[in-house]
DNA sequence: GGGTTATGTTCGGCATTACAAAACCGGAAT
DNA sequence: ATTCCGGTTTTGTAATGCCGAACATAACCC
């Protein structure tokens, strides 16, 4: 108990009835669309029966689950859609997204999301499904790794040195898969070139086989509110490809950032001379 | 505490703490979209400040809340986004409604939205903006009275006059304008008008100043799965206008019953003679 | 069809812990 | 500088959430 008295008394004002009630909307959230029976909750939960009964009859009766038979099987609720509803309408501009992640769609033919900035890592908000048969399960409200994703590498391009060494250091930078950037100085490469390229590229950094090409947009006072991307399967898309995309989504970017009356930052260019013969990569 | 032993019995296995949260939850989001901070949470809550301190904390640290400066106030976090996004594709052919509902916004420059049929109530689950300057506060997720919605009135519409009773005399038929239809037999009356002309029609009965039309659409085995409907100003649209509308409602609801393979219900013409005459009222 | 297993539901008692009140703190306004 | 007001922390106590075990009910299988 002498351990870590900083988690203990971060934990001290926190209602445990409701932390397993939140967890439990959680493991019915993931283990969707078939719904989790009461004893597949109790198990998860590591908890009796009757406490999974008690919690799950509790936001059944307020509309947050609801009961979808046979063998009473318990599912998230309509409630969900409302609040999920109000959430995004709160996003500052929120219904100016979509109308530009069409029309990237169109331009490109791959499914386009907009990420908000929390803290450096991005969390999607809005999505445009391309017309394509592979289908994405990419859900809004996720929260993406930064370094792993394009978006995420979108929005660090925008952040001083020290605040990305923040980010990075407060939860590491985990391999996804053999592409991964693990090294926050091979990260502040990849950054320094996407800032000179205008978008950032995830080459199966984040998932075999998927690419993702992303950039930035800001606010009046140069601040990056977030991200916009596309997405697609790395096979069929030559390299020449990538750049068109890469030069679409960094428009589109510029359209979202003039709605919000916004500016980019003028680029500061890093003294770093490792980076200085990588001037001229953009057009290759 | 010997009035009602069966509301007890129901309570006995909520959890207070997480019914709490949940209302909490509501609280703030009708509070939205300026949140709310421990003090005014303490005072709705009808409970200590220290009460709502915890709850939020446990809320925040999950992200179902979040911290907006000045003086900390709480408001919705990004994780109902998630939520939100997921029970709306847990809904069967879920993205087929967007494509329908774009189309019937088009054609009419109303706003439209597609509902489905929760033991009656038209719950709405997905919306098109029209291209109007007024916007209407509808959320998805909402849950409509089904004595006066359109929606509703559609989805009753469909039903055998043993379950209207039922659902009517469960909650009533509150008056929320003077159109309100508040007597059973004239909403019988007004059921049977809609299967007629294949589609309901609000007249400022929710709410004064707005129209609504809505035609309800179905399952392969002839059931109801919800409406879809468009709502517009009163004011600014001729009665031939609203047939026009009507119409087009219909034939979008018809397209949807086909998505999902389903079939409209053939009519059960009422042998009601008080309807007899209203045959022909359609073409008025 | 009866026995068997796996569930969902109800009950009572103990220990936990959620709660209220009050003290503490820090910033804004006077 | 002082007061006020709201947010945070503390602490004791009573409420209540939790568990285990009993009961009910449905699915399953020889």
């Amino acid at each position: 108990m002498t351990e870590d008295a900083e988690v203990e008394a971060a934990d001290r004002y926190r209602v445990k009835s409701v932390q397993r009630a939140l967890r439990l909307v959680e493991l019915i959230a993931d283990a969707a669309p078939n719904g989790l029976t009461v004893t597949e909750l109790a198990r998860q939960l590591k908890t009796s029966k009757s406490t999974a009964f008690a919690l799950a009859q509790t936001m059944l009766a307020n509309g947050y689950l609801r009961d979808v038979q046979p063998g009473p099987r318990y599912q998230l609720g309509l409630a969900f859609l409302r609040l999920g509803d109000l959430v995004s309408r709160q996003i500052p501009l929120g219904d100016t997204y979509r109308p530009v992640l069409v029309q990237l769609t169109e331009a490109t033919g791959l499914t386009s999301r907009a990420a908000i900035s929390e803290d450096g890592y991005p969390v999607f908000i809005e999505r445009v499904d391309g017309p394509g048969t592979v289908r994405f399960h990419t859900l809004l409200g996720h929260r993406e790794a930064p370094h792993a994703s394009a978006a995420g590498k979108a929005i660090l391009s925008t952040l001083p040195t020290t605040d990305v060494e923040r980010i990075c250091g407060a939860h590491g930078l985990p391999r996804h898969t053999r592409n991964t950037i693990t090294e926050v100085p091979i990260l502040l490469d990849d950054l320094e070139r996407t800032r000179r390229r205008g978008f950032s590229i995830d080459d199966e950094e984040d998932a075999e086989g998927i690419f993702c090409i992303a950039a930035p947009f800001f606010d009046h006072s140069q601040r990056c509110v977030g991200a916009i991307s596309v997405t697609g399967i790395k096979i069929d898309v030559p390299s020449w490809k990538m750049q068109e995309f890469g030069h679409l989504v960094a428009d589109h970017a510029r359209i979202l950032t003039s709605r919000f009356n916004g500016q980019a930052p003028t680029l500061h260019l890093t003294s770093n001379p490792r980076i200085q013969n990588l001037v001229d990569e953009v057009s290759n």
